[in-house]
DNA sequence: AAACTAATTAGCATTATTGCTAAATAGAAG
DNA sequence: CTTCTATTTAGCAATAATGCTAATTAGTTT
């Protein structure tokens, strides 16, 4: 649990969340989505899986990952429970969905 | 925005955030209840600061520090649209508020 | 089986983070 | 003005994170 917060500190990485919210991606289509090395990608998915956030799932020739919701949805709350802070009320301050964010 | 994330991944500042929940406290107060040294709260208190969770108020010869709720809203919604939950399911997943993280 | 493709692991260099002790600052009190 | 208290800044060492290229693994295709 505590390596969510490790693995949503890089910029990077919440990226990768954020293209997965819109279903599954191969590695190789996650990688070519950012201006890093796959070698570099395939560590930050690791990182991604050990936090639990997202599966992988091997098709063929290919890595599919996915977003695991269920552990996402544990770090949601957790953090709003540092926070403690009531849902509606992060609802309201949540940025519009497709707000870009500069690394 | 981006330093929120990375002042929320270290377990001993999410710790602080905590116990400013209940109000605010000093610099010396919260110093002592954990197990570092005081430059080294001070460093984190630093983090937090920048970030803007946290801001400071000098009173007397005491630094008070209090929860900046307008930034740690607006860093919970972040998450949450990061993660594309549902604010209702999120407070669902949310662990009992007393719970207890081990570092 | 040889060659090709997708992705990972190994190994290395660079930079960032963490935590310490010692020293500095700032204000309060004598 | 000296001293005391609260807190921070400086400087250093150890560890962790990031990103690269080269090499490896695993599965497909010819």
């Amino acid at each position: 649990m505590a390596d969510v917060f490790q693995a949503l500190a890089h910029p990077l990485r919440r990226e990768v969340l954020k293209k997965l919210r819109n279903g599954p991606m191969t590695a190789g289509d996650l990688a070519e989505a950012f201006p890093v090395s796959k070698p570099t990608m395939s560590r930050h998915f690791a990182t991604l899986k050990e936090a639990g956030l997202i599966e992988a799932e091997k098709v063929g020739t290919v890595i599919r990952y996915r977003l695991n919701l269920s552990v996402a949805e544990e770090a949601a709350g957790a953090i709003m429970d540092v926070l403690k802070i009531h849902p509606d009320t992060a609802a309201k301050a949540a940025p519009p969905s497709g707000a870009v964010e500069k690394s």
